[in-house]
DNA sequence: GACCAGATGTACT
DNA sequence: GTACATCTGGTCT
């Protein structure tokens, strides 16, 4: 089992003090993605805490949405914990290396979600969690997580941001071409001038098409 | 900034 | 069997 980067070590006694319930979650999607900017995301692990700040996502609308994995309500093993409750963990591996790491959202049998792309850490580089996988590296997650439940868990918590949401940027999403139309649709959110955020405008590339 | 390789699970034929 | 993915790091210009 992967572990956490020891440089994202966190004293709870520093964090938020409100840890998001089941409500939270169960919101609507886009809202969520919203709330989750700010948000520490906490795992505790070999006894001690580790977390990072969140500041961008991306909101994936489910059987409606050409992007999703659940697009069109498809529901195969992999994508199972998108159909859970709001507050699952749901965790895939993407070009056979990487993982990416979501958050559940609505209620049982509505397959949406907010991955998490990019986040940040005081005691970290600037741009080491910058990304969707280097969040997953960085937090030691891989599939083995996907299913596990944010509330509740022993081991995983978010403690959303009391301070409120900040300035926000909204933009398309990164690296979904292939859900044509929908590829356009603003469902990125990021905190605007944080040097965690994954892609910034300028550098932003098109995707090259799939060699065969 | 532009371009490319990497390594394999997942979905679908 | 086959195509391709919610990406990253390195190289080259």
């Amino acid at each position: 089992m992967p572990r956490p980067d020891p440089s994202l070590a966190v004293d709870p006694r520093e964090l938020p003090r409100t840890v998001a319930g089941r409500a939270f979650f169960r919101r609507g999607t886009r809202r969520v993605a919203r709330d989750l900017l700010g948000a520490w995301f906490v795992r505790k692990a070999a006894g001690r805490w580790f977390g990072a700040r969140i500041v961008e996502v991306e909101a994936y609308l489910g059987a409606g949405d050409p992007a999703a994995h659940s697009f069109g309500g498809r529901r195969t093993e992999r994508v199972e914990p998108m159909y859970g409750d709001g507050g699952l963990l749901y965790v895939f591996q993407v070009y056979g290396m990487h993982f990416c790491a979501n958050v559940v959202t609505r209620h049982a049998g509505v397959a949406e979600a907010v991955l998490i792309r990019a986040a940040a850490h005081p005691g970290a580089a600037a741009r080491s969690l910058a990304g969707p996988a280097k969040f997953c590296r960085g937090l030691g997650l891989d599939r083995r997580h996907s299913g596990m439940d944010l509330v509740g868990s022993a081991e995983f918590e978010i403690r959303p941001d009391p301070v409120g949401r900040r300035r926000v940027g909204i933009s398309s999403r990164i690296g979904v071409d292939y859900a044509g139309e929908a590829s356009r649709w603003p469902l990125r959110y990021f905190l605007r001038e944080d040097p965690a955020v994954s892609v910034r405008p300028s550098s932003r590339r098109s995707r090259r098409p799939r060699a065969s």
